[in-house]
DNA sequence: GCCAACGTTGGC
DNA sequence: GCCAACGTTGGC
């Protein structure tokens, strides 16, 4: 089973909404980047993510979701109605893809601010310079570092 | 709102 | 296939 920090503007979906969904699961869609939707396509049902608040007043770790299934077609790349739409792919030959998560707990907010100032983490695809992925993958080593000694105090 | 960094597009 | 121009992301 493998790791991945997933990004999400609360705006649109936080972890709150997520947790709301309860026993139910929630697509992941919107991904418009080619290296993100390939890490999605190697994630597999048990897989861990963290769940990341990105572009709002509190940026970081919000929470930790289970990946529930592999990935498939995102319904919103066909939607011309969708700001998601794109012209270029078509049910035949899809572009995009979306993956279901399911909510496992909510915990304190680990801001980025936090993240970066721990030397154990400096290896975090997150981190790089000039990273904008809205998936990457999480280093065993990184997850339970971050499990173990940040999370704790949730 | 600014801007650095990155990805994509399209002319050649 | 190169690369300049443009658009987007996302932290600050």
């Amino acid at each position: 089973m493998r790791y991945w920090l997933m990004k999400s503007e609360p705006d649109e979906v936080s972890i709150d909404d997520v947790a709301a969904a309860r026993n139910k699961t929630v697509a992941w869609f919107g991904v418009r980047n080619y290296q993100a939707r390939n890490f999605m396509r190697e994630m597999r049902p048990g897989d861990q993510a963290f769940f990341y608040h990105s572009s709002c007043a509190n940026i970081g770790i919000a929470g930790v979701v289970e990946i529930v299934g592999d990935a498939y077609p995102d319904a919103t790349q066909f939607d011309a109605a969708s700001p998601y739409f794109d012209a270029k792919a078509t049910p035949a030959t899809p572009r995009w893809d979306s993956v279901d998560i399911r909510h496992l707990r909510t915990t304190r907010l680990v801001p980025l601010a936090e993240l970066r100032s721990h030397p154990e983490l400096e290896g975090m695809r997150l981190l790089a310079k000039g990273s904008r992925l809205s998936v990457t993958p999480v280093e065993p080593a990184e997850w339970r570092f971050i499990e173990q000694r940040l999370l704790q105090e949730s």
